[in-house]
RNA sequence: GACCCCAUCGUCUAGUCAGGUCUAGGACACCAGAUUUUCAUUCUGGCAACGCGGGUUCGAAUCCCGCUGGGGUCACCA
């Protein structure tokens, strides 16, 4: 039988990086067994619900690489669907009106809290003669659970766990005003989706009995189940925002590739042996979701970085070229020029392995097309002192009749000459050619960004440090 | 609190299902060194873990029990 997953975020928010690794989890899982993959976006709370959040999550997983393969499914859209089942249960017996109002379970949970005992609706309106009903009261469809015996789920990476149905309570269907609630809406689309393989975060664990309940009443197959462990912040805790838990989109932004978010969210809870650069292809074939851990994972802000790096390294250089362009254009507030494209260009090999993000490449690659005067940092400024000055107003000098190639090669030789013949160490002249030349302590080797820059440029440069 | 889950270096993990080959392997981070005009890359080396206590066994990181610690869930949210 062929397997089909699905990926089934809200829409209340942005795409969550472990929403991501849902998406991912459920691709590779379908991939691997030849299956189909799906999206439903799960907007059955009117409130929360938004169109941009449904754009974030577009979005993000286009950038992922992890769009579904076929039509994306709209939860609300198929409400009366929902509803109509809701009520066949009610007719089947399965589900019963209940007429308890807000103040009402408020007060029986105020009392649970009060004995200590765990807070479950009492059931009271399961055998209730609806003449009983308080007038003016719409009543919600609570669903009729099994109370005796036990629920089984043989969980792909949690194994097989039982649970006491006595734990579980009857729980709402329809609320007052009609609408279906996400019980009852996620287990009818999982079967008219014909889903048979659901993976999804460990908080759902609990939702997932009372689902099998009802598909049990629906006398529907149940689907295969693979909890996967939550994400967890640096402190161990469920992560939230406050741990830099941004939404993929700021990953994007703050130049992260999708390969090393993949890889790295990829890494977080499963493992193949000791390799640690895995390509789509390789993971596509290698993932087993029995493989999965069972205890939730940290998120380690240095070692995606790590990966960052890896794959910017491995990125080709007009790709990357391409980015940064976007990204100094907001940085400088206008278009390159045709002569900072080229040093760009030029420069992207030396840029690129300096850098572990490509907000920080386009930071880097700022001395390649800012015009002239060049910023110099302070730091820079310090280097630049008197003794510093004069060396280099001599080396200027020399280097504008130097009958050399202006190549990073003969720069370098002939700066060493001049160095050696002027009893100058060249650890002495290289960091004022640097703050010079680059207004910066750090930068690629100093001889490229010369060549790069090239001759005129090189010496106005140094021309207006010198002034 | 109730129910459920989890537990190997600081972090992600291999090893656990089929006990010995584990003086526990890899990666990130960190430290030291090599290369080097800076930084980075690369390379070499180092630090660093089986939570605790009982069992079972000739032998336990691996199996069992307890404890401790951590997490998740307990909505007319999804």
């Amino acid at each position: 039988m062929s397997i089909v997953t699905r990926f089934a975020p809200s829409p209340t928010g942005f795409l969550h990086i472990g929403g991501a690794r849902t998406a991912l989890f459920n691709w590779l899982h379908a991939r691997h067994h030849g299956g189909r993959y799906m999206l439903r976006i799960e907007d059955t709370d009117r409130q929360r619900s938004t169109p941009e959040a449904v754009d974030a999550i577009l979005n993000g997983l286009q950038w992922l690489d992890l769009l579904p393969d076929e039509q994306t499914v709209y939860q609300f859209a198929q409400r009366q669907r929902h509803q109509d089942i809701a009520h066949s249960l009610l007719a089947s017996g399965h589900a019963y009106h209940c007429y308890c109002s807000q103040a009402e379970l408020e007060e029986m949970r105020r009392q649970a809290r009060l004995a200590g005992r765990p807070w479950r609706y009492d059931g009271r309106w399961r055998h209730r003669d609806p003449a009983e009903a308080p007038p003016h009261v719409n009543p919600v469809i609570r669903f009729k659970a099994p109370q005796e015996g036990t629920t089984m789920i043989e969980d792909w990476v949690q194994g097989t766990i039982n649970v006491a149905n006595n734990t579980l309570d009857d729980m709402i269907l329809l609320r007052a005003d009609g609408t279906p609630t996400y019980m009852l809406s996620a287990v009818v689309d999982d079967h008219d989706m014909g889903i048979t393989d659901i993976i999804r975060g460990d908080d759902h664990l609990t939702n997932s009995f009372r689902q099998i309940q009802l598909f049990q009443a629906l006398d529907w197959p149940i689907p295969r189940y693979g909890h996967i462990p939550l994400l967890h912040g640096a402190d161990g805790r469920k992560l939230s925002k406050r741990h830099g838990a941004l939404g993929v989109e700021e990953y994007r932004k703050n130049g992260y590739l999708p390969e090393a978010l993949n890889n790295y969210l990829l890494r977080l809870g499963w493992a193949h042996g000791d390799d640690e650069i895995i390509s789509r292809q390789q993971a596509e074939q290698w993932f087993d979701i029995r493989d999965v851990g069972r205890s939730a994972a940290r998120f380690d802000q240095d070692k995606l970085d790590h990966l960052n790096g890896h794959y910017l390294r491995a990125t080709a250089d007009k790709d990357l070229t391409r980015d940064v362009i976007e990204r100094l254009r907001t940085l400088t507030g206008e278009p390159l020029t045709k002569t900072a494209l080229m040093r760009l260009e030029r420069g992207m090999a030396g840029l690129k392995m300096r850098a572990k993000r490509l907000d920080e490449l386009a930071e880097n690659a700022l001395i390649y097309v800012i015009p002239r005067p060049i910023p110099i940092h302070s730091q820079a400024t310090k280097t630049l002192n008197g003794p510093a000055l004069a060396h280099l107003k001599t080396f200027k000098d020399h280097l504008e009749k130097a009958p050399i190639d202006w190549s990073a090669s003969d720069l370098e030789a002939e700066t060493r000459n001049f160095a050696q013949s002027n009893r100058l160490a060249l650890g002495k002249l290289a960091p004022a050619l640097r703050a010079g030349l680059t207004g910066r302590m750090v930068s690629p080797p100093i001889f490229e960004v010369m060549d790069i820059l090239g001759k005129a440029e090189t010496l106005c440069r140094l021309g207006d440090v010198l002034e």
